[in-house]
RNA sequence: CGCGGGGUAGAGCAGUCUGGUUAGCUCGUCGGGCUCAUAACCCGGAGGUCGUUGGUUCAAAUCCUUCCCCCGCAA
């Protein structure tokens, strides 16, 4: 039995553990790898092979990485894949590819649709206070995850999950789930559930200023807010003029009447040290910052340092 | 040369502008004491090439210089 001709398309380490999984599935045969081009990061700028790149180059798999799909697709045309499976790709895929491969394109998606369709769903999930989340495999159309839904898994969100936590959990059970549907997606025997359009939400990019913590927002709100960005790219708020970037947060019972975004003291609570900052009416536990130009350290180490300055300043 | 902050005991910082005896603080660590007991308190100790190079000076953590490294921002 000939193996099918399988595309992947998909960039960012979430994405990583769909491609190891169709690299293990004996019906497939990874014929390429799509994936955003390789950007440069970090202060130096060092350009940096993107993280589904890397897996691909190590199977000997051919990558493209076009600048915009959509005026250079010509060689997926080639290809000719029976199949095409994407997750976070980061671009929108013409029509005509999807509806070259013959067995379909499909999507995997990190949040359980209608819910949350867009670039952020693991992100959004948690910073919009939802109880579970998952994954959705779905057929792909023009529309931004849209399509018919083929398959799905859940997964609850726990109040001490932060998203890089519940990250690697959904590339875990993204991986199984695929391996679960990908049987039908070769016979065509799935099932297309469509989308209930009045639920559908949206989980667009963190934008740059989604990054500041508003301490004026419900307690709930913002201890959602500050774990939902751990460990990428971390909220802050400003105080002193400085930047303070927040690693590590905890809630806690204590009760406070200083004003929203006051760093009132420093706390132990089970052995650990813990810089306390007043939101709605009780207090925000840090055990892990970083002031601007520092290292991040713990809540401690900064109390022996130069937090004991920020006792009683307010962070806007 | 994109902008900015920083490199001082194991950790986090002060001191640098206005050079000057044993480089200080909060912790940790080790020893001793107090206590029914302790993460508490008291006493004492160990631990520093003040990132690196060269220079100025009677004298450099401090002023000038070379390079390296870390971090925030911008991309």
């Amino acid at each position: 039995m000939n193996k099918v001709r399988t595309l992947f398309m998909g960039t960012p380490e979430f994405a990583c553990s769909i491609l190891e999984q169709l690299y293990q599935e004996e019906a497939v045969e990874v014929i390429g790898l799509v994936s955003q081009p390789d950007r440069r990061v970090g202060r130096k700028q060092v350009l940096e092979m993107t993280p589904t790149k890397k897996i691909a180059v190590e199977h000997n798999t051919p990558v493209y990485q076009p600048e915009k799909l959509k005026q250079d697709y010509q060689m997926i045309m080639d290809l000719q894949p029976d199949l095409i499976i994407t997750c976070a790709y980061g671009q929108m895929v013409p029509d005509a590819v999807l509806e070259l491969p013959k067995l379909g394109c499909f999507n995997v998606h990190a949040s359980l649709l209608p819910k949350l369709r867009g670039g952020a769903p693991i992100h959004k999930a948690i910073m919009y206070g939802e109880e579970k989340t998952g994954i959705t495999i779905m057929e792909m159309v023009h529309k931004m995850d849209a399509g018919d839904m083929i398959s799905q898994k859940e997964i609850v969100i726990t109040d001490d999950m932060v998203t890089g936590v519940l990250y690697d959990e959904l590339m875990k059970i993204g991986a199984e789930l695929l391996h679960e549907t990908l049987p039908s997606l070769l016979d065509g025997t799935y099932t297309r559930t469509p989308q209930d359009e009045s639920l559908v939400t949206y989980a667009w990019n963190v934008s740059k200023e989604e990054e500041k913590v508003d301490f004026n927002k419900d307690y709930r709100t913002v201890y959602n807010h500050i774990r939902s960005l751990i460990p990428v790219p971390v909220s802050y708020g400003i105080c002193m003029d400085k930047k303070i970037k927040f690693w590590s947060v905890k809630m806690s019972d204590k009760k406070t009447n200083a004003e929203n975004g006051t760093i009132t003291d420093f706390y132990d609570v089970d052995g650990n040290t813990y810089m306390g900052i007043a939101c709605d009416g009780k207090l925000l536990l840090v055990d892990v910052l970083q002031v601007e130009g520092k290292g991040k350290m713990l809540a401690r180490d900064f109390k022996n340092g130069q937090g004991k300055q920020y006792i009683g300043q307010r962070i806007s």
